[in-house]
DNA sequence: TCGGATGTCTAGCGGTGCTAGGATCGCTGC
DNA sequence: GCAGCGATCCTAGCACCGCTAGACATCCGA
């Protein structure tokens, strides 16, 4: 059995390195530039191996999706743990967001921007994108009024992080007064 | 002279039915599906006439957009016209701005999600996208607080709006509560 | 009526995501 | 130790993409 269990480790390293470069390629030169051409040649294998892996491009990014959406979960409860307080809580989420999409452009838009093929807000919607939504649920349930859901309040607190997040990168917010805008949306949702 | 003026306008009319048949391909099927084989076969030319009215697939979207901020700056003034007092103004404008997006995705998307090659929030930036953004400013400057930015609110307010467009859309908010997170946006911006 | 400019089309380039089919490699049972 | 077989991988190719060069026709002005 000693042999197939190492076909599988190596079949799972050998993932790992596709999803690994896929993302690498990505940050450096955007999602566009990510072609199965491309991404075979930099790990070494023919395009159809990618085929064995994931049912074509879209599963890829999907797959990173994933994986950010850990990460961003982690950033999220870290800068919350850090701060004290329920609006400075709310703050530190609100920087840790948009810091966390500015610094992986293209895994935030894995998540957010492009098809992953993914399930949102559905059962079947995988658990690391629960579990960041719970992370800002968590110090948004705070905040929010008695007499307002927690969910919604967390929804439309992600909206307007997601729109600041995507517009300013997409040179349609200017980058000036950036902060300033982060500082306004805290204030009011975190006033009481 | 006259013969000339003639070209001239028989250009124009295509150029019209390009964007036309553009945009109704793009509503119907998706952005991807506006390929340039397609627009050709579908405005009854061959493909290189495209590329003599717009550099390429880019500027067809821009100009998409441009056409599309128009119809929302109108759509947002009407709605704003329609309502008494700051409260209901911004309300209505939340309102019309969501009714815009989910009514027309692919000119939204040509407006805010796509690479239409269009630049924003400088002097180049063509004046109907200036103007869509400025008759949200005129009923946002109502409930700005003193001490707030009224160009600062209005940003924040209009990345909310966003994200809760693209965030629905996209499937990654439930279509459930849609009514109940536009209410509570509107709450925060125009309480006071 | 003729020459030339203007406009349009055919054909093709290099790229994309994806897949069928053959070759080669490595494991397993004798 | 080796033969056969199954898993694995690659070559080659499909239909499509955005875009363009160059041939061709058409229409205008003299």
């Amino acid at each position: 059995m000693s042999v197939q269990e190492r076909k599988e480790r190596e079949r799972a390293i050998r993932e790992r390195l596709i999803l690994a470069t896929a993302r690498e390629l990505a940050e450096q030169q955007g999602w566009e530039a990510v072609t199965t051409r491309r991404l075979a040649e930099r790990i070494e294998y023919s395009q159809p191996v990618l085929y064995s892996h994931f049912r074509g491009k879209r599963e890829i990014i999907g797959a990173v999706a994933v994986e950010g959406a850990a990460e961003m979960a982690t950033a999220l409860r870290a800068a919350a743990a850090a701060a004290d307080g329920p609006r400075a809580r709310v703050a530190a989420l609100a920087h840790a967001y948009l810091d966390f999409a500015a610094r992986n452009p293209a895994v935030y838009d894995a998540m957010f921007q492009l098809d992953g093929g993914l399930d949102f807000a559905t059962a079947d919607t995988p658990e690391p994108l629960k579990d960041a939504f719970a992370a800002l649920l968590e110090s948004l349930g705070e905040v929010a009024g008695d007499d307002v859901h927690p969910g919604v309040v967390t929804e439309v607190f992600w909206a307007a992080l997601h729109g600041l997040a995507t517009l300013t990168r997409s040179g349609r917010l200017p980058p000036a007064f950036a902060e300033g805008r982060t500082e306004l949306l805290v204030d009011h949702f975190a006033r009481r």
